[in-house]
DNA sequence: TTTCTGTTATAGTTTTTATCTATATAGAAG
DNA sequence: CTTCTATATAGATAAAAACTATAACAGAAA
């Protein structure tokens, strides 16, 4: 089988007609460049030069061979000015699922500072239900997701990313805020609407439900935060929404009372995951950081970063691979 | 430098997701393949996949690279294709040289014969004077000419082709010709037209004017066989022209007289030059046989093929090359 | 847990091949 | 006829690509 370098040779020849001047340019030794032109030719299976004492030129097969030569070794280069410029692990496409309830609301304030920060990644985002985005990155279909935990994989490292709190929703008819803000005790009894059970949220909402003796009314289930949102203006029930979702989508405050529950737990945690022995966990590790940071500056009032179980302790059940 | 094979194997392991897969498929050993991938990572300084245990995929990347290495890949084949189909030498397309007094009127016969026995050979035709004609083949600007004899450099494979009459050609009303044929020493004292001293046709007609004692009229010289036989039309003299010629161009045998000289040397010979180092030597010699053949058949009443003189004895000066 | 299975990585060896130096050979030029 | 220059050949060396055997390790099964 040839060689791109016993290509390159032949295209040199061509160019400089002589073998001892090509040997030169290319700084090997002429004997070596003869022995490379001739294995070339042997397994081409045609005489590409006709070789003489003054000077060296192309058969009339090797002079119709010589601009595919020239393409391939064109397309050679092309294709190592690529991986020079993907060598940046920053500098290329990754692939980034995100859930439906936090994609929306959370990436248009996060993505121009990556794009600030790491001017040359490309995200390809796709949205999935949680469950499915954690199998997606372990079988390879995305590099990194945004989920919520708890996970169910083990499998996969973990950077916690923020605490977001969930927040009652009511209609504003329902006088339920007097100050905005409601004892948890005082959710006992109310009837909750949530999320249809493929979601996420659904879960978290259940838990919440079974705690305070609230209860989630599973007459009417929303299939997204608007629809959920819509069945509360139009005075269906109260629900738990997303703190980044209400700070994005509930302009009108004269139709909706966002109430603060005082309690714990009453919140859901993300992070960011990915597979521990890919190669650029340390962009992803980076990426996370820049997460916190960003919400930090523009969701402190809204949301918790969580630094401190970061880098270090994020991975669950997993060992460090060792690094090569 | 990394290899095609490299990128062959790259494209290999992308596709079944597996290196032990992929070795089976590729008929080499494991770890053989892990190692070239290795060192295709580091010459292109890029961490291609992500190895685990269960699988071995792209990394984002090495699939941003996969599309570039396959089309690469495809480029090769295409070359070793092209390669393959000009390995039948007859398949190249060959730069042959033909000069104005003899190419228009000999290709049209020539060319058809040769497509018809070497069907997927392409000529590339150009006329030029032939002194040109064989500094090119020398240079290597052509594969191979048509020229007259004799040649002026020595340091070419000769292989002579037909010997072609030069016939007199007079005006009608000069009535020169009683029975179409004149004693050489008739020709004594004629002022004979000529074309200008670039072309070999004018020291051809120059010598046998010395010979026979004819005039060389240097008043009034053409520039083409077509403007002389203008002249010779308008009664402004007689002319030697070729006998190809004639047969090609003369169709209005009442303006024109043509003349049989008896005598010796009132011809002149043409023959198919090429480098004696070419590599389609071989080649060469079946087109000048063909030639002759095919003379032989359509102007046997025209020209006179030279056999004899052919591939043994047609190299002047001039050893033949040792064969590789 | 332990064992088994399948996958990749590593070690050590052999074979192949790319490269070098030195020299032969043969046109071309003086 | 000699010298110069270009390519080819020979023999030796170094590089690399290949193999076998085995280690390491994750995941599945016992």
């Amino acid at each position: 089988m040839a060689t791109l370098k016993q290509i390159q040779y032949f295209q040199t020849v061509a160019e400089t007609q002589s073998i001892r001047r090509a040997a030169d340019r290319l700084a090997i030794a002429q004997p070596t460049l003869s022995a490379q032109l001739t294995a070339l030719e042997k397994s081409l299976g045609v005489t590409l030069f006709e070789r003489t004492r003054r000077l060296t030129q192309l058969t009339p097969a090797g002079r119709q061979l010589l601009p595919a030569v020239k393409q391939l070794i064109a397309q050679w280069h092309e294709m190592r000015e690529l991986a020079h410029t993907l060598s940046d692990t920053a500098a290329s496409t990754h692939r980034l699922g995100v859930p439906p309830t936090l994609g929306p609301y959370l990436l248009p304030n996060i993505v121009p500072s990556i794009h600030r920060q790491f001017d040359r990644l490309k995200l390809y985002v796709r949205e999935e239900p949680p469950s499915q985005l954690e199998t997606g990155v372990v079988e390879g279909r995305y590099d990194l997701a945004l989920v919520p935990l708890p996970l169910r994989s083990d499998n996969l490292t973990v950077d916690v990313l923020f605490r977001e709190p969930l927040m009652l929703v009511a209609a504003r008819e329902a006088g339920l805020a007097q100050d905005g803000v409601l004892q948890e005790q005082e959710l006992a009894g109310m009837s909750i609407l949530g999320l249809d059970e493929r979601h996420q949220l659904h879960r978290e909402v259940q838990r919440i439900c079974e705690r305070t003796g609230a209860v989630l009314n599973r007459d009417y289930e929303g299939t997204s935060l608007d629809t959920l949102r819509q069945m509360v203006v139009m005075g269906m029930g109260v629900a738990f929404l997303p703190a980044l979702y209400i700070r994005s989508e509930i302009h009108r405050p004269e139709e909706l009372d966002v109430i603060r529950i005082e309690g714990s737990h009453l919140y859901r945690e993300h992070a960011l995951v990915y597979r521990p022995g890919s190669p650029v966990r340390r962009l992803y590790q980076d990426l996370a950081n820049l997460v916190r940071e960003r919400m930090a500056k523009a969701f402190a009032d809204v949301v918790t970063p969580i630094f401190d179980r970061g880098a270090a302790s994020s991975i669950s059940r997993c060992r460090m691979p060792s690094s090569r």
